[in-house]
DNA sequence: CCATAACCATTAGCTAAGCTAACGAATTCC
DNA sequence: GGAATTCGTTAGCTTAGCTAATGGTTATGG
């Protein structure tokens, strides 16, 4: 077993983690699709169904860049989840330009669902890793939150539990 | 600064973990969009090439494997890929069902070019990680490949450099 | 106080990526 | 040699992204 953090070992070149991070995120994508179906939304759906769910009542304008996407992008897949009644707008009183999108109880356990479901999936995985290979995984998850994230982080709680 | 691998500190729930690398996973890859974008690759390209200039001449049912793809998805990236010149396919001349693909000079350039380009944009935030960070990070990355490839990985060398 | 500017969301129209089903060509097997 | 299998492609659909243009609302300023 390699002790990892010796001090003398020598790091990857960036370019070598950078191209690494962009395959390895297609690939787990496409493994994740596999499951998301079983709940019946796409990824961008739950991915943006989380947002609603945890960041509370937000507008579509904050959602795209909450998801880094155009706002006619976002407009469709609010309509996506609208017509499967998971989310719910409503016109804001005050400002009755924005829309004001938050999440239904069926949403809601909807994404608790999905979420048991892709974890029974990497469930068996992780077991495998080992402790100490999960132990890094975990120490790294908030790195690649940041770097995920466009340098100016968008004051939306993305809320992840 | 936090001393991350103590014994006592908790882990994080399995199904945190999945959640997160999941949403993360969406969000890094439409960060490096914009950068693919000015190879004139989109990702599953810029992919698939990677594996096409690093695996050797292979036939398409293997790219699609080795992509996680259907068939016909990969006919229509390779068949972007010839229009563009980066890849040749040639008929196998033992089997004359399976085409053999390789990577052009133009190919291999544009891939490199290309990996020049992310690193260039995720250089900034990997600067600003910190050495902890980004060992974390490195240290990871195995286990995020492991994750993202299906359980029965395909015997293609994906070699990533 | 009304006109113009700015802002938010949607519509229209395009491209790319993924799938299944069906098919043609080539190989293998009996 | 004919049937079954395998490989790749074609056809047709859905979803996800984008830009440009539009309509409705609010803010500004003369």
């Amino acid at each position: 077993m390699p002790r990892p953090d010796r001090p003398g070992d020598c790091l990857p070149a960036p370019a070598e983690v950078a191209t690494r991070l962009h395959s390895a995120a297609i690939h787990l994508l496409r493994r994740l699709r596999v499951e998301d179906a079983a709940t019946g939304l796409t990824g961008p759906q739950a991915s943006a169904l989380s947002v609603v769910v945890f960041g509370g009542p937000v507008t579509l304008g904050d959602l795209a860049r909450a998801e880094q996407v155009r706002p006619p992008t976002m407009s469709r897949l609010v309509a996506g989840l609208v017509r499967s009644g998971l989310v719910a707008t409503r016109q804001d009183p005050v400002d009755r330009r924005v829309i004001r999108i938050r999440a239904t109880a069926k949403g809601r356990s909807l994404l608790q669902a999905g979420r048991g479901r892709r974890v029974k999936r990497l469930a068996k995985d992780l077991e495998q890793l080992g402790d100490g290979a999960f132990r890094a995984l975990a120490e790294a998850m908030p790195t690649i939150e940041r770097l995920s994230r466009p340098s100016d982080a968008p004051p939306v709680r993305k809320g992840h539990e």
